[in-house]
DNA sequence: GCTGATCGTCAGCGTAGCTGATAATCAGCT
DNA sequence: AGCTGATTATCAGCTACGCTGACGATCAGC
């Protein structure tokens, strides 16, 4: 087997052109709503109850200065509000609007949609299949994750790697050896 | 459910986490050889004969604009050589050097070693699994694909990485965190 | 020898996320 | 009360990435 072929056929690599191909068509059915994949994913836990900044980024994995941004469009969009936490006032607690509430209703049907239409070419089962696969590996990887299916309480290696964003280059990107 | 769950156990967020987690293990294990993602990826190409930038370009789906840089990266660690074609003076034939096929070799070996221990905490017919149906998944979203989608289960697991280039064929790029 | 297309290259833009610094605020200690 | 250190949100600046658009060199067709 040709070098081309063994990267071709890697798990990796399909799992890295799959979340690409899936990620646009998320970002472009998404557009209609003037949102973006992470403000979507800000806006689900934003429904969770009155959060901060700082609670929003430890549940999505965002950075503390991508958070800002994001509210930022969200506020400007009138989907969130900022308010001051009267029991701690360095903290903005954000909530939801009407409108956000509205908004997150039917771009997560939209999302639903993208996502059957993306996997449809594979089974029910195969579905069901991929979908356990994947959160039981997610689940072994990162610490605290927070989906449904939670398999073993032992957290394996998570190796210190950050969990969301693609941090590569430790400075510069040479290692002089 | 709440929106937040529905997001986080979504079969794309799912994905996307994964594969960021994935490429930033696969860039944290190339570091030792001077080699990025996208660099393996074109490596692993050149090998399969002599192909200007613009087949490359086409055969890992990258920018014109980004293999300049990655050749020049390349050449510049000793693995590839700029030729002029003796047939077609505009074009460059990259060859790889004699470097450049040893730590292809070596690099791959990394990368299924990596791609194994990323995979652990599934079982091996889970990992047999997970492969075939991203390959059937791949094959279906993308006309031009290189995989073997035949789930030949005794082909090794495989290895490999790859920055995912996005084709400009497909809507609007951008990799959602 | 023109004309138009192709290849590689470079400069510049936009985006994403991160680091580091800052002001406001809180909590603990004396 | 006052001082000290930590925490929250914010901003400016940096880096890396890939793309668009322009350019010289070269080729193919006429």
């Amino acid at each position: 087997m040709r070098s081309s072929e063994t990267i071709a056929s890697a798990t990796g690599y399909l799992l890295l052109k799959l979340a690409n191909l899936a990620s646009a068509r998320m970002e472009e059915a998404l557009l209609p709503f003037r949102l973006r994949g992470r403000d979507l994913r800000v806006l689900a836990f934003v429904e969770d109850g009155e959060l901060s900044q700082r609670d929003l980024c430890e549940r999505t994995g965002l950075d503390r200065t991508t958070m800002v941004a994001v509210i930022d469009e969200l506020e400007r969009n009138g989907y969130v509000r900022r308010e001051r936490s009267p029991s701690d006032r360095r903290k903005q607690l954000i909530t939801v609007t009407a409108d956000g509430r509205t908004i997150l209703s039917e771009a997560l049907t939209a999302m639903r949609r993208t996502e059957d239409d993306f996997l449809a070419p594979l089974g029910e089962d195969d579905q069901r299949q991929l979908h356990r696969q994947l959160s039981l590996l997610y689940a072994a990887h990162d610490p605290r994750c927070h989906t449904d299916e939670t398999p073993d309480p032992e957290l394996l290696p998570s190796s210190g790697v950050g969990v969301a964003g693609t941090r590569h280059s430790e400075g510069p990107t040479r290692p002089t050896s």
